[in-house]
RNA sequence: GGGUGCUUAGCUCAGUGGUAGAGCGUCUCGUUUACACCGAGAAUGUCGGGGGUUCGAAACCCUCAGCGCCCA
């Protein structure tokens, strides 16, 4: 049943109508796309977000910017899949899970493996997920029959074949090193799970060996002293040169320990001589190798001192530290102290627990051949950046990378396919494949992002040849924020391009900025400026928090965001509202063909040439992904052109009858513009669409096309002269203190093609057409106005608008004169700037005429 | 320490060589049958400082200052 006409409520509520809005698309089947369709694919994954996780401002504003592509691509009449998902998020799940035994007084060892898994998914079935409802909300034209999960089994059989390949590929390898530890997690960390605060630490130099044979060394982690291979210096250094190669006593545990030089040493630190502690820091490991230094275990995997053979094991790496320096100063060894010393120290980015490294025994990504192809697919072009000023940070990274620790010590997450035999043999087992009898499975589990990182393919059924594959690998466009570049997307870069043999996971990666609180503060929990998308839909609907979300997306830059702009927005979503429904009464229509544009008025001809150079220059901006110069443009187009002058000056003729061919454009140019703003407000437009043309839904109506033959410069110019004539009109009736609503006696006087609309003018103006003596007359360009104040002209006012005119129009004057008496610039400039500069010196002049003249004519009162 | 941005109206930001812009805020007037979630009008800027290139610089170069982010 047609809805065309309905008639519209006075108020625009976006509760009533999203809700039934997004059931009624999903239940069409709008968003379900079709493998074996004949369309061009347009594909997008969703960047899966976390099961423990909820909607946040980030994720409103990318799912924003995605599902505005995904609608163009639909409207534009591509076969569009935007793929859903989420991250089964290894450790925060597994964490959310033990906080829940712990409240029970019980941990996973209590529950066992197997027991504990089972427990996580069936938190994942009553709890997780809540994000993919609230996704809803937003409007997400998303593919739900297509919904995966990372955990799924599809997605853990593209796991195991992914290992196994890359695994022959010797990509994949085992090796004791020093990795990441988290103290509280119990698990190993990748570099990237780190985060880097500056923290007050403490730096103490501390004298190794007695007498001539001593050399002092700087550190912040006295407590690891114990665990002393050796001393570094660099090599050139004059001050410890003689001592490279000597013994000096290591302190507390009383071990002689060798001086080595290494050109890692920088000696201008401290005191250019630093400790050798090669279980227990990573510079100090790789020094270690090079020398031969021994590793000495001193700390155990819960950050407690074990294993020093001195007093002070058993205690906590902190207390040790303190208990340390305490001893060495007892014993005259500390020369120097520095309290605090603020340097960078690693964090557990889920926890937040100080990370240690750790000596132990790992899988291990072997980046490099992986990082290169990476780097070279966005170097080809293959890959597109955008905006392309990020670019060199992908590369700083890419060119840089560390081999990449992905065993886990979790039980949440797909397990590492690897079996031991009772005699050392080691197995990988692929898809479908089984262990031999009697072998043992590696207990650890992989890295959330191993199996994220191949979310392009294996969410399409990888390494099946599905028709899926086929048809929207690879993907299109990746939508993210930069502070993912380095985490997701380039494991999705190196593990696609390795997986899908060279053939890279997108063609292009649009990065976008982080939402900043309404000062361009970063928001955060402690400093309480975090806002909750949820909130401001309630409040203001999803088509406003949308709106707000694009306008601000600057490619790459982060957008602060203020309640009050979400405001703004749903202030424009009621303009539109009450502008269609003004439209709708007035008879606007989409029925039957559109005239004939060289018998339209010159109002209809500007507001057609308006709307084509809208959509051709917001379409070309949203194909180089700015959203929010198309949102700027279309905002202006719809408040300013359409509403404050279009409405205003057709509202004469609507008044009178005779107006079959602006209803009829005006139903066009509606039409088209709710086309137009779908992608960034798909309810309201969706809602006003229908009911004014009857159509079935916006969702797969066709996006517009700029029809140039309505290009019109002549209507331009005309409707540019209407509107300086009312802006000046409306400007001395208010200096005069004329009420806006009062009528006043007046008319408008012109020749040629303008005198066609003096009528529109005036009615715009409430100037009444009869006969009257006039009190006030000035001119703006060929138009002579004349009103009848009743003889309350406040010239006082007028001279002073008049002079401030006069002034301004004298220093333009000034500005063009001096240009063109200026021998370089005729010289070099362009002819059209020379131009320019004349007409407008022109100008001036017959302004400066007209404000004298009318200077001239006020009574000198 | 290495890299990389930024500094334009009260606030947040557009503006890559030709008369300084937007949103929000501010001031004045206004309950006109689309809209007060509105309309009309107005005010507001040595474009961080200094130097240079150019006929012409907010924009290009150098330099100083301040702020931010990433990496170590």
């Amino acid at each position: 049943m047609s809805q065309r006409g309905k008639e519209l409520a006075s108020t625009f509520s976006p509760a009533e109508i999203e809700a039934p809005l997004y059931e009624k698309w999903i239940s069409a089947g709008y968003f379900t796309a079709d493998a074996n369709s004949k369309k061009e694919a347009f594909t997008i994954v969703l960047p899966p977000p976390n099961v423990t996780g909820v909607l946040h401002i980030g994720h409103a504003l990318d799912q924003t910017l995605q599902d505005c592509l995904a609608r163009i691509k639909r409207m534009k009449g591509y076969e569009v899949l935007w793929l859903p998902g989420m991250d089964h998020a290894g450790i925060a799940t597994q964490n959310v899970v033990e906080k829940q035994l712990a409240a029970q007084g019980m941990s996973r060892h209590d529950l066992g493996r197997e027991e504990f898994v089972k427990k996580v998914w069936q938190w994942k079935a009553e709890s997780g997920g809540a994000i993919l409802g609230q996704m809803r909300r937003m409007g997400d034209s998303v593919d739900w029959s297509r919904e995966r999960f990372t955990m799924d089994e599809g997605m853990s059989n593209s796991v195991l074949a992914l290992f196994k390949k890359m695994y022959d590929a010797e990509l994949i390898y085992r090796a004791e090193r020093i990795i990441n530890w988290c103290p509280r997690c119990l698990t190993a960390l990748s570099d990237i799970e780190v985060e880097h605060q500056d923290d007050a630490g403490e730096f103490v130099q501390v004298r190794y060996g007695d007498g001539e044979q001593s050399i002092v060394v700087a550190t912040t982690r006295a407590e690891t002293m114990m665990g002393d291979g050796a001393v570094a210096v660099h090599p050139d250094d004059p001050r410890y040169k003689h001592m490279i190669g000597t013994e000096v006593l290591l302190p507390l545990v009383n071990r002689m320990i060798p001086i080595i030089a290494d050109e890692l040493v920088d000696p201008d630190f401290g005191t250019g001589a630093v400790k050798v502690t090669a279980a227990h820091d990573p510079n100090d490991f790789e020094m270690a190798l090079r020398h031969n230094v021994p590793f000495v275990v001193i700390m155990n995997e819960h950050g407690i001192m074990e294993g020093s053979g001195t007093e002070f094991d058993g205690m906590d790496r902190f207390d040790a530290r303190v208990a340390v320096v305490a001893k060495l100063k007892e014993l005259g060894r500390i020369v120097a102290e520095k309290r605090p010393y603020i340097h960078a120290v690693g964090h557990c980015s889920r926890c937040d627990t100080t990370v240690e490294p750790r000596l132990s025994k790992q899988w291990f990504v072997k980046v490099a051949p992986l990082a290169k192809a990476s780097a070279d697919a966005v170097r080809s072009g293959a890959v597109k950046i955008e905006p392309v000023e990020l670019a060199p940070r992908y590369f700083d990274w890419v060119d840089n990378m560390h081999d990449w620790c992905i065993s886990r010590q979790l039980w949440w997450g797909h397990r590492i396919p690897v079996w031991y035999g009772p005699n050392g043999e080691m197995v990988v087992v692929g898809p479908g494949e089984s262990a031999p009898a009697g072998y043992v499975q590696d207990a650890d589990v992989l890295d959330t992002w191993f199996s994220s990182g191949q979310w392009a393919f294996s969410t399409f059924g990888w390494p099946e040849k599905t028709a899926d594959l086929a048809k929207f690998y690879p993907t299109s466009v990746l939508v993210t924020g930069y502070d993912i570049l380095f985490f997701w997307v380039v494991r999705m870069m190196m593990m696609s391009t390795f997986a899908m043999d060279g053939v890279p996971p997108f063609k292009t990666i649009m990065l976008h900025g982080l939402v900043r609180d309404q000062f361009g503060k970063k928001m955060s929990k402690s400093r309480g400026n975090v806002v909750d998308p949820l909130e401001f839909m309630d409040k203001y609907g999803a088509d406003a928090l949308r709106f707000t979300l694009a306008r601000g997306a600057n490619p790459g830059t982060d957008q602060a965001l203020a309640e009050e702009w979400i405001g703004g927005s749903r202030n424009f979503a009621t303009k539109l509202w009450n502008a269609t429904r003004f439209a709708m009464m007035n008879g606007a229509t989409v029925e039957g063909p559109m005239p004939d544009v060289s018998k339209l008025n010159a109002i209809d001809k500007w507001i057609l040439s308006r709307l084509t150079e809208t959509i051709r220059d917001a379409d070309s901006l949203f194909e180089k992904f700015e959203f929010a110069k198309a949102s700027e443009l279309i905002y202006h187009f719809a408040w300013d052109d359409l509403c404050d002058w279009y409405l205003e000056l057709s509202k004469e003729s609507f008044a009178t009858g005779n107006a079959a061919d602006s209803q009829r454009v005006l139903g066009h140019v509606l039409d088209q513009l709710m086309r137009l703003l779908h992608p960034l407000m798909p309810f309201i437009t969706e809602e006003l669409w229908v009911s004014l043309t009857g159509g079935e839904s916006l969702v797969i109506a066709q996006w517009p096309e700029a029809i140039l033959s309505y290009l019109d410069n002549a209507a331009e110019n005309l409707v540019t002269q209407m509107q300086a004539v009312i802006t000046e009109v409306r400007r001395f009736r208010n200096d005069q203190g004329v009420k806006a609503t009062a009528k006043i006696p007046g008319r408008l006087a012109t020749n040629g093609e303008l005198a066609k609309y003096s009528s529109a003018m005036g009615f715009v103006l409430k100037l009444e057409a009869k006969e009257f003596t006039p009190t006030a007359s000035f001119e703006i360009g060929s138009v002579k106005c004349e009103l009848d104040l009743s003889g309350t002209v406040d010239v006082a006012a007028e001279r002073a608008r008049l002079t401030k005119d006069l002034a301004t129009v004298q220093k333009d004057q000034q500005t063009a004169q001096v240009k063109l008496g200026n021998e370089g610039f005729m010289a070099k400039a362009p002819l059209e700037v020379v131009t320019e500069i004349k007409e407008r010196l022109v100008k001036t002049q017959a302004e400066i005429e007209r404000i004298t003249a009318a200077l001239a004519a006020l009574p000198s009162a």
